[in-house]
DNA sequence: TCTATATTTCTGGAATCAATGAAATATGGA
DNA sequence: TCCATATTTCATTGATTCCAGAAATATAGA
């Protein structure tokens, strides 16, 4: 990922009112809401939604489909899971150890991860 | 985290110049840079550096220390990893299938233990 | 004390950004 | 076709942000 596009996904981010949206989209998962669903559930002017919802979807935060008269918008998980790891990447650059707080918060919020992954119970063998 | 804290950390990083001084305050780890040093190697004024660091500052994302006649920044892991936390937790409400892009990436992210152990496995799906 | 070094604060101007009224575009149905 | 609904685009306004010159502050050493 390059640095552009984290700024641009940050930028878009960095707004009380863009944040809430995105936020709000997260939640409703990959079937989103309609423009007009957002607008009225945050008693916003349908322009100015309007162009809070360009600039997540310029940032490829959210995705645009019609569907009908509406305008559905949805979360982009992979943009979302592409600037996690870039603003996490140069912290394990070479000593992992020193990022643990950060690894222990990452952890944290995964924890609700259902699946797989071994998770590093203890670190009794990394020697590297 | 409150919103406004994320909003302030997310605006704090949301500029290329001082996503780049926070990275190299990441890759330097606990001990720090001098503001000075900071601004050599970034070729930046002293004052231009002065204000970037403040904002950093004030976002809690670096932290300061004044060694003899020498200001040091440190990155603040701690906030980063609330950061990280703030942005993934909504995703994981309730329905945390929906959110494995943002689980496997951040997961790859804390893969930081072995270095270039081949670990990608996903599939790649182009969309950009 | 005086001087050099290190960094910050003050200030102003240019650039960018956010919100909204008004107008335009797109869709579906009678 | 005409109309209502849904959303975007345009244009304007006020607010915020970024940068850097100049001046101020803090520290160390002679």
């Amino acid at each position: 990922m390059e640095q552009n596009d984290a700024v641009k996904r940050l930028s878009a981010l960095a707004q009380e009112a863009r944040l809430q949206v995105f936020r709000l989209l997260v939640k409703a998962g990959p079937e989103g809401l309609a423009a007009g669903d957002i607008a009225r559930k945050r008693d916003t002017p349908a322009n100015t939604l309007s162009a809070q919802l360009l600039v997540l979807a310029n940032a490829q935060l959210v995705r645009a489909r019609r569907e009908g008269r509406s305008i559905i918008y949805a979360a982009n998980f992979d943009a979302m899971g592409d600037l996690l790891v870039y603003l996490t990447e140069d912290c394990c650059g070479g000593r992992a150890e020193i990022c643990s707080p950060v690894v222990e918060a990452a952890a944290k919020a995964l924890c609700c991860a259902p699946p797989r992954t071994r998770t590093a119970r203890h670190e009794t063998r990394h020697r590297r």
